[in-house]
DNA sequence: ACCTGTCAAGTCTGG
DNA sequence: CCAGACTTGACAGGT
């Protein structure tokens, strides 16, 4: 069993690399040369770019392969204000720059569109815009040269009252997306509406693969055992030829489950390591806490411990 | 340098 | 039926 550790869009050890830096819509309203505005937009976007190729080395440095990439690259992409700007001419040198690094270096990497790209809606408008913002993920990493391998992790949306229809509806739009749209996309089980057990049977209906997320899965199921689940979670990779993908986070309290700690306790993930790791060969385990990379760096010190104790009772895991 | 309020989006809840 | 909560990092404007 060899599992790869990664985390999410920013760092809290390299300084000033924020890849999110933006600039309000109202701002870029008020500015009178609106060429120059778009210039400035650009140019915010080249340096978001740089950062992630910073946070990059920064990973590559610590052996971390595993990276979700901010799905702000782009300030104000997709709003009204600017239907007319393609972005992507003046920022494709850093884009692929970007995506050459990645590949000299083996690493995995994602997009996470936020929770508002919902496929599952029945507004026409809001399904206009979601496919947009998936289009426009999709062009980042084609931008970058990256293989479908790179894919986008979404979830299924929301239930407005009738799950069996929102989930119906959301597999029909899927089924309708551009292939280049469908094929970089993977879904994951959320917090409260669409459980393990369900977005399972929408990844296995469309033969697309999932991602399990243990901290959603413990506050929304129905019962089921995340052991009786995985080998068929597991098997929605297998066309991809990439390993499975887990989120793992640790609850911020007992006031707020939902919310992410800072860091991700080790006990947590250990109990999902034992459980899983009778299944697959290879394991790739997103961090989602509020440290980034230093929860992770915080985790495998815990892990080696845990390795050496003999607590984790799995001598064959290894990880980097 | 630091603090507080605001901003984006879509869904869901409470009134 | 509409206002507010939810979430998150960063901006904007104040001291």
């Amino acid at each position: 069993m060899i599992i790869r550790f990664g985390y999410v869009a920013m760092s809290v050890e390299v300084k000033n690399a924020s890849p999110s830096k933006t600039m309000t819509a109202t701002q870029f309203a008020k500015l009178t040369d609106r060429e120059a505005a778009i210039r400035k937009l650009e140019r915010i976007a080249a340096e978001n770019l740089h950062n992630t190729l910073r946070l990059l080395r920064h990973n590559k440095a610590h052996d971390i392969k595993l990276y979700r990439f901010s799905s702000k690259l782009i300030p104000l992409a997709g709003h009204e204000l600017l239907a007319d700007w393609d972005p992507f001419p003046p920022l494709l040198a850093a884009f692929r720059e970007v995506g050459e690094y990645v590949q000299e270096n083996s690493m995995r990497v994602s997009f996470h569109p936020d929770h508002f790209t919902v496929l599952s809606t029945p507004r026409e408008e809001v399904l206009a815009n979601s496919i947009a913002d998936l289009d426009r993920h999709a062009r980042m990493l084609e931008a970058m040269g990256l293989s479908k391998a790179a894919k986008c992790n979404i979830h299924i949306g929301g239930s407005y009252g009738n799950k069996d229809k929102a989930l119906t509806r959301f597999i029909s739009n899927v089924k309708e997306l551009p292939v280049r749209i469908r094929e970089r996309l993977m879904f994951e089980n959320d917090d409260k509406t669409f459980t393990a057990k369900e977005t399972l049977q929408a990844c296995q209906e469309l033969d697309m693969p999932m991602v399990l997320d243990i901290h959603h899965h413990a506050v929304n199921n129905e019962g089921e055992r995340i052991e009786d689940l995985w080998p068929a979670i597991a098997a929605t990779w297998k066309q991809t030829a990439l390993p499975p993908k887990i989120h793992v986070s640790s609850p911020k309290s007992e006031k707020d489950p939902r919310g992410h700690a800072d860091y991700v306790q080790a006990d947590e993930i250990a109990r999902a390591l034992r459980t899983i790791t009778p299944h697959s060969q290879e394991l790739d385990v997103m961090i989602e806490a509020k440290q980034k990379d230093g929860a992770l760096f915080k985790l495998m010190d815990d892990l080696r411990e845990y390795k050496e104790a003999e607590r984790l009772n799995q001598a064959a895991i290894q990880w980097s």
